[in-house]
RNA sequence: GGGGCCGUAGCUCAAUUGGUUAGAGUACCGGACUGUCGAUCCGGUGGUUGAGGGUUCGAGCCCCUUCGGCCUCGCCA
């Protein structure tokens, strides 16, 4: 070892002994009697001490050293002069009379400083990653990223589960997102697809008997990137069989606790709470609701029905829907320009008409420019139904009902932020339940599946399948946390004739079928038990649990929003060579 | 594919309505200093204002194109 100890464990017992310590030259101080050099590793810093005693030579090797700069010194622990303890680093109260230093490497003048105050812009961080990740909240995520690992491989672990690895390079399956291919050298013309998920191999492993399958697998989806999406991500991937989905729920909520018990110092109570989808939908207008916080969509189509204002009644004459928030107290805080500016939010990222507001004054008394084309008797239902006060503002949405969800779930979130309706630490988890088994592609024109097409309907909606697919409910369960999806996942089909009959409405035809997971429709004959599972997203949980708002912060080397490494300059072009080997032939356009 | 924000010294930022030689802090280089801890003090180097084109007497600022980063809609079983 090049080492005695590491830049952060040196304490008051350690005064008397020599040691040796490496690491990074944070900052150094220059008093040309005596020189102070902070020096840092990922357990902390220890301040070493150059003074005459140390020797001249040592000294001016130290003058000469520089951030970054890394270098062992040997000496011995002394306890800091009274009145010079530094409170704030945990080493604070000892330093390191350096007797002998060694220089192991230069750096370049850095262009970023790990300790800097400010954060560098992101893509400078990106480029020179290995100076982003010396940064203290750097290492605090990832080793957060380890812990939550480690205890979910104790937890499944003490459940019994078995880790099985499945493969990288797997087959192309059709819907969901687009692959990452990989061309096949042996075979040409040939792809692999790199794995979505290991959705069919879990399946298959329950089939073959391993009744309780745990993974930390890495999946990858070619779509395009956002704050919470990389292409390269990682979830955790379990699978149970002989289980009913309130198994798969049980086992997710105690591990969730654990989480949130030994990462946060919270308590959960359990079971976590339920919601069916059709009810957050109409609560609050997605699929995973962000629950630290009420302000309620309310439906008001039948009062609209009856208002002169013709966006409202021909909007709910026509089968549409008005539905509104009520922002309690937040008349004041948007002006005109303001509440403009939340209309152009609806109306440009999603697609609503309008944006209908009113101001709240005192005797519930409702103000704005439409307040005109309604009956005062009929503006004090709506005050009534929206629970207003003086004070609020009322914001509505009259629209197909799909746009008055996406609208109003985007001001919802919105200004639950701007209005600070949570804690920065708050957390809150829940399920939601029973999803639909299919929506409407308008694109396609036919029916797809919301989860994927091995999910299984439930046993009561069975007979809805061929006639009202858009009824039937699926035995799917979403874990969502902070208005996060953090995790999804279902009972499986374990009968080869409904599974048909599922690919069947989606379109998929028995020939596409039997291309394409032929072996798991085969293996569905060959005995296979009922089984379910589900996969949480790692990044964002890790993103979650450690109060962070981007998941490119929750991984050692992520990709930039058009799916490149500013590092290593991925992807990148490769040798002719290479592509005659495979086969492919890079066209013009 | 669409919408938006941003790009000025190594780094973080400023620069009045389009107007003189583009500034500050920090880093870096040199000097002073024996108890600092974001050390301090003095001095200095450092700029194709992302790139290209245009408008103008004059462009960091306005227009067009382009490159890059971020947010977002679509997309993401």
């Amino acid at each position: 070892m090049l080492r005695s100890h590491t830049c952060g464990e040196l304490r008051a017992e350690h005064i008397g002994e020599e040691v040796t310590l490496g690491g990074w030259v944070d900052t150094h101080r220059d008093h040309k009697g005596v020189l102070f050099i902070d020096l840092r590793d990922r357990y902390g810093k220890t301040q070493v001490v150059f003074a005459p005693e140390s020797g001249q030579e040592t000294v001016s090797v130290g003058r000469a050293l520089r951030s970054e700069d890394v270098i062992s010194v040997t000496g011995k622990v002394a306890p800091r002069p009274e009145d010079t303890e530094n409170p704030d680093l945990a080493t604070g109260q000892i330093e390191v009379r350096v007797r002998e230093v060694k220089v192991l490497n230069r750096s370049k003048v850095p262009p970023m400083k790990p300790s800097a105050k400010e954060q560098p812009s992101e893509d400078l961080r990106l480029r020179y990653r290995y100076l982003d990740l010396r940064r203290p909240e750097m290492q605090k995520t990832l080793i957060l990223r380890h812990r939550i690992m480690k205890l979910m491989r104790d937890y499944f672990d003490e459940l019994g589960f078995i880790d099985i690895e499945t493969p990288i390079l797997g087959r192309s399956t059709p819907e969901g997102a687009r692959d990452y291919l990989v061309p096949s050298r042996v075979q040409p013309g040939t792809f692999y697809a790199l794995p979505q998920s290991p959705q069919l191999y879990k399946q298959i492993l329950m089939i073959a008997g391993y009744d309780r399958y745990v993974q930390i697998a890495r999946c990858f989806r070619d779509e395009d990137l956002r704050a919470d999406r990389q292409p390269e991500f990682t979830q955790l991937d379990l699978e149970m069989a002989f289980v009913q989905a309130d198994d798969i729920m049980a086992v997710i909520d105690g591990l969730v606790a654990r989480m949130a018990k030994q990462l946060l110092g919270i308590e959960l109570a359990l079971p976590l709470p339920r919601m069916t989808y059709d009810e957050a939908m109409e609560r609050f207008g997605h699929d995973a609701p962000d629950l630290r916080f009420g302000m309620e969509l309310v439906d008001v189509s039948d009062l609209a029905k009856e208002a002169e204002f013709r966006v409202f009644r021909d909007t709910a004459e026509q089968g549409g829907r008005v539905r509104g928030i009520n922002a309690k107290g937040a008349a004041e805080r948007y002006s005109r320009k303001g509440i403009d500016e939340l209309t152009n939010y609806v109306t440009g990222d999603f697609g609503a008409k309008g944006l209908a507001w009113f101001k709240v004054g005192d005797g519930r008394r409702l103000a704005s420019p439409i307040a005109k084309n309604f009956s005062d008797e009929l503006l004090a239902r709506i005050a009534e139904r929206m629970d207003a006060e003086s004070g609020d503002l009322l914001l509505l949405v009259a629209d197909k009902w799909e746009i008055t969800c996406k609208a109003l779930n985007g001001l919802r979130r919105r200004l639950g932020a701007e209005l600070g309706l949570y804690q920065p630490g708050q957390m809150h988890f829940s399920w939601v339940v029973e999803f639909p088994m299919f929506e409407y592609d308008e694109e396609e024109g036919g029916w797809a599946a919301m989860h994927h097409p091995f999910t299984s309907p439930r046993p009561q909606d069975l007979e809805l399948l061929p006639d009202q697919p858009a009824k039937c409910r699926a035995q799917a369960y979403d874990l969502v946390i902070n208005g996060f999806e953090a995790g999804g996942g279902t009972i499986r089909i374990h009968d080869q004739k409904l599974q048909s009959q599922v690919f069947q409405l989606l379109g998929i035809d028995t020939e596409t079928a039997a291309e394409r997971f032929g072996f798991l429709l085969d293996a569905l004959q060959f005995g296979a038990p009922p089984h379910g599972g589900i996969a949480l997203g790692l990044d964002r949980l890790v993103m979650l649990f450690g109060g962070l708002d981007n998941i490119r912060d929750c991984i050692a080397f992520p990709k930039t929003q058009r799916a490149t490494d500013l590092m290593t300059g991925a992807p990148g072009e490769v040798d002719k060579k290479q592509l005659r080997e495979l086969g492919v032939k890079i066209s013009k356009e």
